[in-house]
DNA sequence: GAGAAGATCTCCT
DNA sequence: GGAGATCTTCTCA
């Protein structure tokens, strides 16, 4: 899983709508694993929310959290294996007018530098809970042409209580979305 | 059934 | 820098 949310750094996640696509190059991400993780919604075992965790790899885990925000996890684990990728940052390559319709903000670094930021930019919701981010043509990730390998660097994750001391935060450095980078 | 917490963001001071 | 917003989900009684 860890490999996989390496991999996922410098990657194009795809969305398209009637309006036009946006293109987005994942810059950030954390590693959210199973029972050994209490960090993670799979910690406490399957839930209706969180099945997609223990689904197939690949798909996408959107969930709804502090009332208003969806966050984008990629299945990164075999079926029955619970983990996922959480997608924390993106840079908008292709179609920032449109994430720009869809979020005010003052440039296109925070118009996707965080998980509930992206998600509202790239109009992604709960609808798009267990879609196949491969096969699925509406939201899709997809290898770069020039797919050199960036630097990447490892710290804590954000936002949580427990389990911080997993170095399972990703991004590429060099990278100005790092809201608390180091 | 009720209460509390949460992988966040934005506005106000 | 700090606190409020807002609603889904889980835990406990």
């Amino acid at each position: 899983m860890i490999t996989v949310a390496k991999e996922l750094l410098g990657k194009y996640l795809v969305r398209v709508t009637a309006e036009g696509n946006i293109v987005a190059r994942i810059v950030e991400v954390e590693a959210y694993g199973g029972s050994d993780d209490s960090a993670s919604h799979a910690y406490k075992g399957i839930r209706e929310r969180n099945r997609v965790m223990f689904g197939e790899p690949g798909h996408a885990y959107v969930y709804f959290t502090y009332g208003m925000h969806f966050c984008l996890n990629v299945k990164a684990e075999h079926t029955g294996i619970p983990g996922a990728v959480l997608i924390r940052a993106v840079e908008i390559i292709d179609g920032l007018e449109l994430a720009g319709r869809n979020r005010s903000a003052k440039s296109s670094i925070e118009l996707s530098n965080g998980p509930g930021k992206l998600t509202k930019a790239m109009n992604i919701t709960k609808a798009h809970n267990g879609i196949d981010l491969v096969k699925t043509t509406q939201l899709y990730i997809c290898k770069p042409e020039d797919s050199e390998r960036s630097e990447i660097s490892a710290s804590t994750r954000i936002g949580i209580k427990t389990a911080k001391e997993k170095l399972w935060r990703f991004c590429i450095s060099n990278e100005p979305y790092q809201k608390n980078g180091h």
